[in-house]
DNA sequence: AATCTCATGTAAGCTGTTACATGATTTA
DNA sequence: TAAATCATGTAACAGCTTACATGAGATT
């Protein structure tokens, strides 16, 4: 019954202990590049994963009218988890605005459709870059066993990603300059 | 006002007035690879682009209990359409449950990690066959104003995609195979 | 004195999925 | 005659976003 949500949550927890609002700063960066949610969706799962007996907490008294509960993953939690890992992923569909523009760009100007492109291309380059720096950093692939073997497999899924979307953008690029 | 959804309709009637059930068959291929959805949900937001004057129809007498409705854009839709098209599309969060799953793999055994990156990797493999034979349909990228340019754009993007993808899985399994 | 970070929660609303409901025409 | 295709709709639910609500401690 566990939603994907949930086992993001389970993933965290799987490298340390965290309170609800830790949780949520992971899932801004580094797990934001490809799976976020906000605080309040947090907590409400975390009293799910709770009820099911998958992760446990402490209280302890910090700042603010409530106390602060320092989560952990339970053996259940870690069973589950580590399960869930090798269970084929449910392929959701694909949805990409940016697609979908180009789909309909036909209708637009084509120096408009241009700009568009050129901006997306910047993004791309930017995050590509600023990858590239991250990459730099390790000295190679973690051994697998290590957690930080998670970290560098989903950068280069990163880099690459970014590195496809780039060479669409310039494509497109020049398929606009040739017809302008 | 209009939701994503609304303008992927729009998108779809802008090549040719269509019923309902038309839209939703294209929402399953080809739009559906960027964009998708079921006929329950095409039927309300056809009501909301009606309500809001973007969309007409003309009742017809089909199959069924009700009369078949054919769509399609009125002079403001078109227009809409036309100016969603080059505003920066609003990133939404990526969420990619393989990627999540890498996150956490370092948990699991490598065996069947490597079997699910596998499998993956066969599926890639095969979409990827698939557009490329839709490609060596195409003589060359059609000009831009003509409706298949955004067919053709759209297939590079998706050509372009796998390929990142696949690439990543062998690389994963590499990876997965050294550490066995 | 004002703002930022830490910290937890509830409620309303939108999007998207799945199931329910109906029924004629065409094809196997 | 059984099933697939054509055709439209409603209802219930799950997932996600945004706003509301509170308040201590540290920094500017």
């Amino acid at each position: 019954m566990t939603s994907t949500l949930g086992f993001a949550i389970l993933a965290v927890l799987a490298r340390g202990e965290r309170t609800g609002y830790d949780i949520a700063a992971n899932m801004r960066r580094p797990v934001g590049f490809f799976w976020t949610a906000g605080h309040s969706q947090i907590h409400t799962e975390l009293q799910k994963l709770l009820a099911g007996g998958l992760v446990g907490y402490e209280a302890v008294h910090g700042p603010g009218p409530q106390d602060k509960k320092v989560y952990h993953l339970t053996a259940d939690g870690t069973a589950r988890l580590r399960e869930w890992v090798t269970e084929p992923p449910r392929q959701r569909p694909e949805r990409d605005e940016l697609v979908l523009k180009t789909y309909a760009a036909w209708l637009a100007e084509a120096g408009l459709v241009r700009r568009m492109f050129a901006e997306q291309l910047a993004a791309h380059e930017a995050r590509l870059a600023e990858y590239e720096r991250e990459e730099a950093a390790f000295g190679g692939p973690p051994p697998f066993g290590d957690p930080m073997f998670g970290n560098y497999a989903t950068l280069r899924c990163g880099l690459s990603y970014e590195r496809h979307r780039a060479e669409w953008c310039r494509w497109m690029i020049d398929q606009l300059s040739d017809s302008l």
